[in-house]
DNA sequence: AGGAAAACCTAAGACCATTAGGGAAGTCAA
DNA sequence: TTGACTTCCCTAATGGTCTTAGGTTTTCCT
């Protein structure tokens, strides 16, 4: 028991360690910048010299992919209780309630949306495993779409591929005009933001289930 | 007269060499990304130490600056002459052709789009006069949803604010999305990008003449 | 040809990521 | 408790970055 418990004892400190720097570097790219992440700079902030985080992350890229799998859990989290804890069977208002969510959050952690769908780190590319939770949050939105088709909301071809791109690329319009050009607003005045419940409506309209 | 065209070819072997500087810049950031420009690595490629580049622009950011006013000008003018060549006199046809030409030449130029539409280098902030052009790109689609509203093909609210945020958010969306997740695709067959006469489509549904 | 200005250089400072290798401390088994 | 092992953190060093300072060479006009 003590064996084990020495070794928890260890990793768990080690992990902490971990949490410290991802949360530092989140930090300081909020204030320098996304791609100026500077692993001297969050040594610095942990009391520590810069070779002893390669004691915890092998590379750079390795920090940028960690939280990129962090932040696609973070959202993903986000938007599923906003699911979960909304009181109503509408499946159009849970729809809005969901992509409310996500887009709250994103504006409110504009460092991890930048890396999440921006991908704009020179030589970063994601590894399979902290892409994985992004199909996640792919897969839930075809889930919401179906639902919504199942209740006699919307026409079938909303779930589909061009469904899909359509839903997300809207989304993402408001959001990347939004951080681009406006990135202090909140999510209430955003110019761009706010029209997040207009272009669901256009969505609906196109894929209205008495369509075709 | 000898006078001033000896002054001439002096600034004009300037003015050449500041655009072998961009035009280096761009290539290097096609392939290295775009927050990686290094001046070093211009300055290898020009034959030159890194400090003489100093000659010509004041710092890195001069350049990107420099860049984001040429793009600026560069998808204008592109955009520009695909509406005037247009053999059509149809307004919705017209603005179809305008924003298929914008889009092609931000698919066709990544690096410019990037810097012009995401501004994710740290530290970059563009000048009034490089970001002159972009209020006239602005300005160019206000004038053109004006003159489909004047055609009777749109509500007069196509041209407000709200509008112009829907507009420029659908096609920023589909490009993000395309530039973020499918890069090497062709105009034609990106998942998200042709989708283009579709959202077109969604905005003029929306802002249809007889609406209200 | 002389003089000014532009263009380019070297040297240096202050950063950065990363690798190599060593020492100190914590942990475990005997 | 002691010896061994692992983890943690360090210093030193390599090779890269942007930028400033200051000097030299080339270019050009009078």
């Amino acid at each position: 028991m003590s064996s084990t418990a020495g070794l928890d004892r260890r990793t768990r400190r080690r992990q902490e360690t971990i949490e410290e720097i991802l949360e530092v570097a989140i930090e300081l790219m909020e204030t320098e910048g996304v791609a100026a992440l500077s692993l001297s700079a969050v040594a610095r902030r942990l009391g520590m010299q810069p070779p002893s985080l390669y004691q915890y992350f092998p590379s750079k890229m390795a920090i940028y992919d960690a939280l990129f799998q962090r932040g696609n859990e973070l959202v993903r989290d986000a938007y599923r209780s906003a699911y979960a804890e909304a009181g109503t069977d509408d499946q159009l208002e849970l729809n809005l309630i969901a992509a409310t969510a996500f887009c709250r959050w994103c504006l409110e952690h504009q460092v991890y949306a930048q890396l999440l769908f921006w991908r704009t780190i020179p030589g970063f590319v994601p590894s399979p495993e902290a892409f994985a939770p992004a199909q996640e949050s792919i897969q839930d939105l075809r889930d919401w779409l179906q639902a919504t088709i199942d209740a006699g909301l919307l026409h079938p071809d909303a779930a589909g591929d061009e469904g899909i791109a359509l839903y997300t690329s809207m989304t993402a319009g408001l959001l990347s005009q939004q951080l681009a050009n406006e990135p202090d607003a909140s999510f209430e005045d955003g110019r761009f933001i706010r029209l997040l419940p207009v272009v669901l409506e256009m969505f609906y309209q196109r894929y209205a289930p008495t369509r075709g």
